[in-house]
DNA sequence: AGCATATGCGGACCGGCAGTCCGTATCGTG
DNA sequence: CACGATACGGACTGCCGGTCCGCATATGCT
């Protein structure tokens, strides 16, 4: 059997990812139908569905790219991203990179969350964000019950709740509120005002 | 013209939602189609589209009837839900009622919430629960971003994080970690542990 | 009661969707 | 070059949300 994934097949997973990119871009999360998504990839619908499963696969496998190097960080990366640092700052730079990601891909994430249902909960990324997470507020403020609290924290990052918020030409204000939003939790009483 | 809604009219609108009602509790979001909705109703498909004008609002008629009775509670019902004492006073009767609400109406929430997608934050309930919260958060703890919080309060309200979280034997574990966190984030720094 | 008409009704119909299937073409290997 | 494994394409299926319009009926008036 072929160890590695066939020269064609590479080809057209890249191409299948950048027209789903490219729909997502120009026309919103209803915009992409695997129909379209093949259409403008040059490949066959049974092809997209191979390679990715369902709509939620495909989905998630674009998310899964868009964050892949976050992941990388925290696991073996340097300090404030991976270990090495008190939680209170990797916390920081995590949410940091996590807003960053959600406010750079809020269609997506919009898509994405359509798409899963409840199976949400169950997907690999959410759990390695959650877990990230839970663990970096336990260290932090001993005795929350951070389980919850990390559930709390994500359910926020929802791609329509950015859109919404997001005023214009101030592309960062949603990751500024919840960095103040978590200090808050972390019982830091200094200045919350803006 | 007539000021009333006609008598079949009336009485096929209770029979949808009824029937709504009876296909959600039975099969899960998924599960309600018009179509299925209609037949179960006994009635055409077309009165559903003419009651609710869409799948969103026939899911948004029926939580409305479901959260009525808070809404007039809170707007014009005696303290604590009522206005006449504290802020944190009544914002924990608010919270425990719409826990309550959304504990027992999770797959519902699942389902409107998919249905409506990127409208839910111009959805009149949604608004009417932002702008009392947010106003609540206000008086509790001046200089917090309220119009913020409130909404992320609002986001772990989430059908599908409530059926995920929410352990057998303990119906009502998602509301109390909503206020303990909130207690949290209001500056409680008296015992947060279980 | 009987009529006129606004109002509501049903279900055939439409375009589009996610997902399946299998005969065919292509790739990589020896 | 030949051959088996692998991947391809796109017709096909079943269903969905939503529309439309000829028909029925409740209601208000006389």
């Amino acid at each position: 059997m072929t160890r590695t994934e066939r020269a064609d097949a590479a080809r057209n997973r890249r191409a299948v990812l950048d027209a789903t990119e490219r729909l997502l871009a120009e026309g919103g999360g209803d915009h992409v139908s695997l129909d379209r998504v093949a259409a403008l990839a040059g490949v066959g619908k049974g092809t997209v569905f191979r390679r990715f499963g369902s709509r939620a696969g495909l989905l998630q496998a674009l998310l899964e790219e868009r964050s892949r190097e976050l992941k990388e960080a925290i696991m073996t990366g340097p300090p404030p991203l991976g270990p090495g640092v008190p939680a209170r700052e990797r916390l920081t730079a995590f949410l940091d990179a996590l807003g960053a990601i959600a406010e750079g891909n809020a269609v997506l994430l919009s898509a994405h969350e359509q798409a899963c249902a409840e199976d949400k909960y169950a997907d690999p990324s959410y759990r390695f964000w959650h877990r990230h997470l839970s663990e970096l507020l336990a260290e932090a403020r001993p005795g929350l019950d951070t389980e919850f609290a990390a559930h709390a924290v994500l359910a926020v990052f929802d791609g329509d709740l950015i859109r919404h918020v997001t005023p214009p030409g101030d592309p960062r204000y949603f990751t500024r509120s919840v960095q103040r939003m978590v200090a808050v939790l972390l019982g830091d009483q200094e200045d919350v005002r803006t």
